[in-house]
DNA sequence: CTCAGTGCAAACCGTTTGCAGAACG
DNA sequence: CGTTCTGCAAACGGTTTGCACTGAG
């Protein structure tokens, strides 16, 4: 009886050569955590993560997954989000629109991705005037999806009565 | 000998009366900790209020800090931010510009306040389109500034030599 | 074989909470 | 005077780290 080989997303061998291209040993735990990401357009969480390669028959550690998703990230192939839940979250950048921006739900926390040209040139008007040289961008939209809207859901505003003009 | 009474922030006044529609005491820790945000237009740690409260006099516990950032959260005169330090910023929302964005240098860690009017159309746009009804949004864009390019500061950038194409 | 990777558990650190004593109203 | 707040210290929870052992090359 063989013991099977696990079969991994075909993105998975790009971490490998970014790992080889870095002279660092290519592992179960590593491609498991990279097929777990790859596998998904969700954004997942470490719990998320240990779950997925635990279901797949693959035994491993959370401080594994710590030290992976820092060598994903930093072969750029994945990406790091915290939405304020109190812990982050990992997206892959694959055969996705690239550089997009989600719009957060904020009575059942479903996240949408969507594209926004219009910051190419926003980015490049702030650039012009106050020499600021952007890298990469973060854009969350916070609000209500239409689902929830449809079922009832309302902003929670509960500040000063009179708010910012009376001093 | 008279015990010297504080002169707070006017703005100071606004959070009692926050404190008082709520039927809450307004008590000499909170006025400081609101004191001391209100006071400039820094985005400070807790550690930075801890020290500023300190500083002016007044005994207080980082719990306290905790519960009465809560409150000035709640009341909508002050704005928690997390720019992905590890801890969370706050800055009040009086006399400034409303609902501004960050450019965050990766160098220094400075923070600078931008006016993106473009974003508006983007959202009712996001709104039309998707039927997500925007509440507010946070908008941070990173990279250098002009003084940290200016000192010779470089992005780094080493991801994977042939990035995403090749597969 | 050797050296880096892994799992475990302890450490870390910003934040939250429980509780006895102090203040507000 | 009763109710809420405050400070302290302990608890919490996501993440990081130290160390003996395992496994990749």
């Amino acid at each position: 009886m063989k013991i099977e080989e696990p079969v991994f997303h075909p993105f998975v061998r790009l971490f490998g050569r970014y790992l080889r291209e870095q002279g660092l040993p290519v592992t179960q735990q590593r491609e498991a955590v990279a097929d777990a990401v790859f596998a998904t357009d969700e954004h997942l969480s470490v719990d998320d993560i240990e779950r997925r390669v635990r279901d797949a028959g693959e035994r491993i550690g959370k401080a594994t997954i710590y030290r992976t998703l820092d060598l994903l990230v930093r072969s750029r192939l994945v990406q790091e989000h915290d939405f304020g839940e109190g812990f982050k979250r990992y997206e892959h950048r694959l055969s996705r629109q690239p550089d997009h921006d989600h719009l957060i739900c904020l009575e059942c926390g479903g996240v949408t991705e969507v594209k926004s040209p219009e910051l190419r040139g926003l980015q490049d008007r702030v650039a012009g005037e106050t020499g600021f040289l952007p890298s990469r961008h973060k854009l969350e939209i916070y609000g209500l999806c239409a689902a929830c809207q449809a079922a009832g859901a309302t902003l929670p505003d509960q500040g000063l009565t009179c708010p910012i003009e009376a001093v």
